[in-house]
DNA sequence: TCGTTTAGTAAACACCCGTTCAATGACGGA
DNA sequence: TCCGTCATTGAACGGGTGTTTACTAAACGA
């Protein structure tokens, strides 16, 4: 690492230490929530000292937050059929390898007061945009079922690890629920 | 407290001083989660001194346990369409007023690896139950899916408090789950 | 009545946390 | 070459935690 390392720019040494440390902090915060990720040891499993991660995040929770925003998940829209499809899909990615951002977020929501109001801007919106491809006088309502279905599901295969939804292919999964997302949605008639 | 106390039995006193400390417990567990939950503080909203929770339980972790493992939930049997109306029976009862022990159980949970632990018999013993009354090849599957459908609503409504959901009334949402559950247990033929 | 038991307290312990700050030493421009 | 900049370190600080221990005082049994 030293030898590597002297060889390059300032500038890119830094930039790369700075992502050792965001990936290394998504990480932890995901397998353990945000009280029990300790500074001392992100900054360990990214090889560099404490101080560092505070002189260049300000504090754990800005490390959080800056960890809680890279959240991209393109707009969603169309017809139900095709929303739900859309959803089904991108359960099914989210099924294949672990998502340790939206797991980072998912499980320090839960613990962590400010995590919660970091991600329901996100969440609000696009729970907006999914009331507006249900046809139904209770979309809302319908949106936030939804929307609750979905992080149960992803919630008991990868954190609370439920035995056989955690072995289950994702497309098996996702045809179980997509008679259920088509009758939220009202796709079925 | 110190009138009213002085005429009780010593056992009796005691019983209900360790009972004030278990429902406060609880409490504090479901709003905050274990680890933010402090022992001084239990001890606080129980008017009591730290050190006697200390002396009852022993540790955190056996205080935290005994709240656990306050869980009644009577058997689930029948076919599936019996299954399907008793668990929207008693999703809409647990979404009347706050369920603090399965909270506590929930939230803690996603927090604590013991928790997880702690619970996951009676999950298991629960989707079992779930499983036997599902007439499909994938029972185990489907029953593991139903769980976390539930879990994500319960969640959504008292942790995550997405706004439409806390909103609702229990029917409505239990009216709106209803085909979901009955596709999912294959209550729908 | 008197010694024992025990519910309950007060104060401290050791530990780990987030955070701070002065020091260091390699890099890069002049 | 020299000097300032900046990535990085090491060690500390104050505070909050779970836990322990010595103690008080009230209920109990004989």
């Amino acid at each position: 690492m030293t030898e590597a390392g002297a060889r390059l720019t300032r500038a890119e040494r830094r930039r790369r230490t700075e992502a050792r440390i965001l990936e290394e902090a998504a990480r932890l915060f995901a397998a353990s929530g945000y009280a029990d990720t300790t500074i001392r040891a992100v900054a360990a499993a990214a090889g560099v000292n404490p101080g560092l991660v505070m002189h260049y995040f300000g504090s754990k929770e800005e490390l959080f937050l800056r960890v809680a925003r890279a959240r991209p998940s393109g707009p969603l829209a169309g017809g139900p059929d095709e929303v739900v499809e859309e959803m089904l899909d991108r359960l099914a990615a989210s099924m294949a390898d672990e998502p340790v951002e939206s797991l980072a977020v998912l499980r320090s929501m839960l613990t962590h007061p400010g995590a919660a109001e970091a991600a329901a801007e996100g969440a609000a919106r696009y729970r907006a945009q999914l009331a507006e491809a249900i046809p139904a006088a209770d979309a809302g309502v319908r949106a936030s079922v939804i929307s609750a279905v979905l992080i149960g599901v992803v919630l008991g295969r990868h954190l609370l690890k439920l035995e056989e939804l955690r072995d289950a292919p994702p497309e098996q999964i996702a045809a179980l629920l997509r008679p259920c997302l088509r009758s939220l949605t009202g796709a079925d008639g």
